[in-house]
DNA sequence: CATCGATACAACTATATAGTTGTATCGATG
DNA sequence: CATCGATACAACTATATAGTTGTATCGATG
């Protein structure tokens, strides 16, 4: 089975949405159903389904049948995924400063004249 | 002088788009002006200033004006506000592992007969 | 197996977003 | 100060997204 490569754009995508972002908070317990889940908010029951599913397509929740429910679950990979590659953007930033010391010490062995 | 509260919806609304990522990610060595980043990408000049704009918007970077140019620049703060929420998420995650262990022990000292 | 609670999905509306072209502003320079 | 390179922005189009209500499916249970 291959593993699908990760979709940043749905990921953050579905970050990008305060209801969607309490949903993953609150999915870290998986207790919940997606009716119970539902109750929070003041939209309907299917707005609240319909971010679910994004945050499903985008990898960062899935659903465990318990019965005649659902169970909500945060994906931790998921958001790992995320963060590495805010991860990746601090090194690469990192590794700038590294460069630019780097020159300035070049500079002060090798002074143009 | 106020300091905004992080705009959690616009950040990750700025990550979402592969564009505005590879902006990020060339901006962080801050060399490039927007008509110089616009060139790497297929589309008009004015929509990739819009992307730099949205990601402006976001804190995600800065620009600085040298010369007749705006150097874009990556915004490192704004990048560790995003990752500190994914952090966040992760650190309840392993709260809630904590929380679980110390019931199941709990269940071990106690058991219920 | 009829019923009901829980979930899924279709169809629709309103608004946001990504792109376009064209015009305006702004700063360095002959 | 006219010019030109670089940036900003207005106005528009096409598409995606967030919400709605209504209907269908699915699983536990009397």
């Amino acid at each position: 089975m291959q593993v699908a490569p990760p979709d940043f754009d749905r990921m953050f995508g579905a970050l990008a949405d305060a209801t969607r972002r309490d949903i993953v908070r609150r999915a870290i317990d998986a207790e919940e159903g997606v009716a119970e889940l539902a109750g929070y908010y003041s939209m309907s029951f299917a707005a609240v389904q319909k971010h679910i599913a994004v945050l499903e397509r985008a990898g960062l929740v899935t659903k465990e049948r318990v019965g005649r429910r659902k169970v909500v679950c945060t994906n931790l990979e998921g958001l790992r995924i995320a963060r590495r590659l805010l991860d990746q953007y601090e090194e690469l930033w990192r590794g700038r400063v590294v460069r630019m010391s780097a020159l300035i010490s070049d500079e002060t062995k090798e002074p143009p004249r």
